[in-house]
DNA sequence: TGTGCATGTCCACAATAACAGACATCGAAA
DNA sequence: TTTCGATGTCTGTTATTGTGGACATGCACA
């Protein structure tokens, strides 16, 4: 019985929604952690963390890292993880692919997927260069700060995007507003040649090429990417596209889990 | 109220628990399932079933893989264990120790450690053999059933060891009874070696060879093991555990998570 | 010595999640 | 055709659990 019947009224969350809330919050910040810093950084009671940390200890979930209080995952979501990437096997060739990518040139390749409405770097192979460029694999990135974003979400309809889509992820790292609409056009346009480039808009120095890997009947549930320097990138545009698009045949054909 | 008190009353058992059930029943299974079967598998009541594997999806922990029903280990279980395979970076260097032990033996080497109250292969590298000779990786064994169990609960009581191996345990695959006081004097006599060597149990070709890592200021927390036909494991015994000793110590002096 | 903050434990209670079981399909076998 | 099993959905009920908050430390600093 409440006088304000639309307001979210504190609701009990759901203990294994807060225990991947948890999991999550440890492998972005991707360092050990006590329950208490955990509870407040994801704003969450104190007593539900403790309780979970605890379950998740005894699954083998989370591991004691410290001499005592902190922790970290566990050697269990090791294991799941491996019994994923063995299952889907397409890392051994993709690893491969992006060998050669990196190889022939000189670029850091990587191969890219959605992660629930973010875009995540999967695999990654550095390139031959003094400074190398790369990223975090698995970190969650906005699809709109990224060239692959424009061909991730190739098979929405516009307002499946706009639904999909975190509004806030329109908001650029460098704070200007990217027009939902602007984007959608962009994706549309790359979503016909399966191929998107342009200067990365998260830093001031690479250009990103992206081709879309089609499969399972859609036309993009992965892509393949190069990160170059601008000046390499522009100098090499058709060169590194077609060795894009030769890769993304060969990822075309091997079994990659739908996202 | 009930007649029979210290009867397991049928418990309510806790989502978390059930969820992390599921996904070791398709760990274990290695393919995907239906949450039917899940359900009649572990014995869990259907409608749990059904519930938390929607969940597990919405968290992308779970994948719908085939046209339909049918679900297996999820993309985010992959970014997950990646974290912790790159928190606890021993994988690189444990990678390229197996490398050695392997090219300078031909022998199958193998990193192990426990998981929870099972003996699990952590990372493996084939020896160069025309047959090989190999384990999945993260798949539990009971302990006493290998040569590395002997070593991996050297610093526990008697008691201790007795409480953490589930009396099943001892078992063994042909059917036969190990009697836990001979297990543990075979396990004193190798922790003070921090070497055990056998004719393998788990079948009747192989003689495996293994050596304590020792680390977190235990005397066992992983070991390396080799795995040779039997014939060339007699024939190359002294060989093989300097090999292996020398790994240890390399091994060793990496961090490595506690069990 | 007192004050404040960070850490961990414990308890009681309303909210709700796990469960049993009914129901609805669908395809294969009889 | 009926029957059966396998699959998935939907309830209502009750045992459980997530939560707020009290309590107990211990440490740093004034």
């Amino acid at each position: 019985m409440d006088v304000m019947a639309d307001q979210a009224v504190a609701k009990r969350a759901r203990g294994l929604d807060r225990a991947f809330e948890i999991l999550d919050y440890l492998r972005l910040r991707r360092e050990p952690a006590n329950p208490n810093e955990i509870a407040s950084q994801i704003g969450a009671p104190r007593s539900s963390v403790y309780e979970l940390v605890g379950l998740l200890l005894r699954q083998g979930i989370l591991e004691h890292v410290d001499g005592e209080g902190r922790v970290y995952l566990g050697r269990k979501l090791f294991f799941l993880g491996n019994a994923y990437e063995e299952h889907y096997d397409f890392t051994r060739e993709c690893d491969r692919v992006l060998e050669g990518l990196a190889t022939e040139t000189r670029e850091t390749a990587q191969f890219c997927m959605l992660d629930g409405n973010k875009y995540a770097v999967v695999r990654m192979r550095e390139g031959a260069r003094p400074f190398r460029i790369s990223s975090d694999i698995g970190r969650p990135v906005p699809i709109p700060w990224t060239a692959s974003g424009r061909l991730l979400i190739a098979d929405m309809s516009d307002s499946e995007i706009l639904d999909f889509v975190p509004r806030e992820d329109f908001r650029l790292p460098d704070g200007s507003w990217l027009d939902p609409m602007a984007f959608i056009g962009e994706a549309r346009a790359a979503a016909r040649t399966g191929v998107f480039t342009f200067d990365s808009i998260v830093d001031s120095f690479t250009r990103c090429f992206a081709v879309a890997v089609p499969g399972m009947g859609r036309r993009c549930i992965a892509t393949v990417c190069l990160v170059a320097p601008r000046d390499d990138g522009v100098r090499n545009h058709d060169r590194y596209i077609d060795a894009l698009k030769a890769a993304a045949v060969r990822l075309g054909s091997i079994g990659i889990p739908k996202p």
